[in-house]
DNA sequence: TAGATTGTTAATCGATTAACAATC
DNA sequence: TAGATTGTTAATCGATTAACAATC
């Protein structure tokens, strides 16, 4: 019983979904009212249809000859990703990678604004960074509740990730994004995405190798 | 004519090895010699036959009861992802993405040797960070040639990325690893590897609006 | 009308899963 | 020998590509 029509989005077109908004936005800025898609296919040099797909899986339609109405197709794609409404979000560990998403532009402007941070660390507690509080983990449990976050960004050391894990979903966390390398266990209905950047990275070493 | 023998990775396949890694390395420190899959299937939540088919297509063999030889699992493993020896890599922008991959430990230990940042921001020039120096963009050039470095991670803005990349590539880069949204044009032969964060974020958001 | 672009249906390709054989 | 695990071959599933129809 989703809000959008068409068929639910596959894996590939969700993670060709915000190459396709970045070129939009861009259009939208510079005036454009109507886009056909082989800007896209263009500038990101993807196939016609799939690009035409992926369109349609979010229930998107052009018109034969003009093109897509580009306010439109802004607005679909970002309400096909969740990304029109922006979840308030806690960030755990404010070790360098954590202090790097803690200011990462492009998460506020779609769908995740992170409001504070938490560490263990008494030396990392008190200090703001990105205009954002650094707070002591054990206020954390309280904070959840109080302001009814749902969504964690895990940047801590793979050992305290399952732990952490442990407590937040009790706390009311329904979304866990975890850039640690630990592989988390949560209970059904808690979504739990690994971000890896060493599979980043061996993409890239094995492209390398094969060159 | 690749040394390895065995099919060619498939880009499934090549991102779940570093998780097997990461598995098996702990095993080995805890002392095993063999090992069966049904260990990585229970802790990563895998098919048997797909981890199988895996370490089969890297061309290493177990034997039937006993399980695979676990020294020659993780240097397979390393080995097919070209991770046994480390590749010298330049960063260039020293925002706080930037200083936070300079800083991250797993890259190190996994194929890539970051050794110096550049930024063209003359109050970012100086410093060290985590033991690495930030060197003015100008001195790229040269240093680059001189030291014949083959690989260059980019955290720069969208805008800049692109002229950089065709400074770089002149200079004897083969490889790029693009943190950056922009979409880049490099020549024939040259390795473009884009890793945009947005792209996880969007699988994250989906799978939360879907739970 | 002609032509470009959208939209749909069928064919291909690749990865996962299933079933089973081989072996220590 | 019996049983667990490896290894292989065939079936399924899903995504991409190709071919073509529809429409402004």
């Amino acid at each position: 019983m989703e809000s959008t029509k068409g068929k639910a989005l596959s894996m590939p077109t969700i993670k060709r979904l915000p190459a396709y908004l970045n070129v939009l936005r861009r259009l939208a800025r510079e005036g454009a009212e109507l886009v056909s898609t082989t800007t896209l296919i263009d500038e990101l040099g993807l196939e016609p249809v799939l690009v035409r797909k992926d369109l349609a899986s979010l229930g998107l339609a052009g018109k034969p000859r003009l093109g897509y109405p580009l306010k439109e197709l802004v607005a679909g794609i970002e309400a096909g990703l969740g990304w029109n409404k922006a979840d308030e979000a806690f960030l755990f560990g404010a070790g360098s990678l954590g202090r790097a998403l803690l200011g990462y532009k492009p998460f506020e402007e779609n769908g995740l604004k992170i409001v504070a941070a938490f560490d263990a660390d008494p030396a990392k507690v008190g200090q703001e960074l990105h205009g954002k509080p650094v707070l002591p983990l054990s206020e954390a449990e309280e904070l959840l509740r109080r302001m009814a976050v749902k969504v964690a960004v895990l940047c801590v050391p793979a050992e305290a990730a399952q732990p952490l894990a442990d407590m937040l979903v009790p706390c009311g966390v329904r979304g866990i994004w975890n850039f640690s390398a630990a592989k988390l266990k949560v209970p059904e209905g808690v979504v739990c995405h690994n971000e890896d950047l060493c599979c980043g990275l061996a993409v890239f070493t094995v492209k390398m190798k094969n060159a």
